[in-house]
DNA sequence: CTCAGCTGAGACATCCGTGTCTCAGCTGAG
DNA sequence: CTCAGCTGAGACACGGATGTCTCAGCTGAG
């Protein structure tokens, strides 16, 4: 009957990343405890939104660890960071919907960290004639994390079957990014 | 000198589409006016964000309006939609970020509306043999959608250049969209 | 000039979310 | 059984954002 940390971050997760603004009383009810209890695991929102914006960046930055981005194809690899991305697209999706988060300076150098090696591998895949290079590193970067959020609040809300989510961004995106073999 | 109604959304979408938990302290210094004038103008917050998301959804059904959705290739269709669009992608931006603005029912159902709106023409270009039958047409909706509200922040926060924000925008989603000739 | 009308600055009341505390009830270890 | 510890429900205080009002200053029409 321990209050389970992680039990408390994945119900805050779920309800933030559709609604930012949710009231405590709705995170507390969805992770099953009381908002005293709530409070007694984490001090305060901003103290639970900042747990929260941790986790995010932390498994963000373990799948570019996973994903190897340096071995490889281009193709092949963000194959595999999609794989390894979509489970937690409703923690991007939190990210991308949470806009004060980066006020924490830490927070906001993860995020530009991560951010960086995203576009630095979007830029190899160009030098390397695999992605086209009619369209800025930046933005491939920038759109890839938009669709990855967005196939968390589609699967979350229900509009994109989970199992169809990792197919769907990684066939629209890909075709839009890669050249032409032509 | 007197407060122009339109000045004052301008403002507000310019605002609130970054940051949709901005105070009206900010929207009203944005606008150039007082606190007060932007409360003789609208009578709070729920009016405001209300009024934007109204000129958000007209300006999102006009330029559906004006795109022709029914005529010609679907190909040239998108590239026109997205230039009647991109002007406004800040609105989107809004309309993405501002969560509970659907709990007004006119609002979800003008929303929806266009949403099917959406939907039925990229049913249309699969069943054309236009766009790639792989991707759920609700999807291509929501991704395209997804996609345009990013160039709005993008360019808001000046990663990306408005001039350089249609083709991006066209390239990227087109190229995942359509069906490769091969 | 004169005055009506509009605006901004500020003060004040109100509401809502949050932080804090208390206490009764439950549970599990001993 | 007994008790220590944890939890939930509720009450209460606090702070911040908002709604409301007043009043002085400015502006422009007549």
């Amino acid at each position: 009957m321990a209050i389970d940390r992680d039990t408390v971050l994945t119900a805050a997760v779920e309800v933030l990343s559709r609604n930012p603004t949710a009231h405590l009383d709705e995170i507390a009810r969805a992770a099953g405890i009381s908002r005293a209890s709530l409070h007694r695991v984490f001090p305060g929102r901003e103290a639970l939104v900042r747990e929260v914006g941790l986790l995010a960046l932390r498994r963000y930055h373990d799948a570019l660890d996973a994903a190897d981005l340096e071995r490889g194809e281009a193709d092949a690899v963000l194959r595999r960071l999609v794989e390894l991305l979509v489970p937690d697209a409703a923690l991007c999706a939190f990210l991308a919907g949470e806009n004060h988060l980066f006020d924490d300076p830490e927070l906001l150098l993860l995020w530009e960290e991560q951010g960086a090696r995203v576009r630095a591998f979007f830029l190899r895949g160009q030098q390397q004639g695999a992605f086209r290079i009619e369209l800025p590193a930046g933005w491939l970067a920038e759109a890839f994390f938009d669709l990855l959020a967005g196939v968390g609040w589609a699967v979350q809300d229900g509009r994109l079957a989970p199992r169809d989510s990792a197919f769907a961004l990684i066939e629209l995106f890909l075709g839009g990014a890669l050249r032409r073999p032509s």
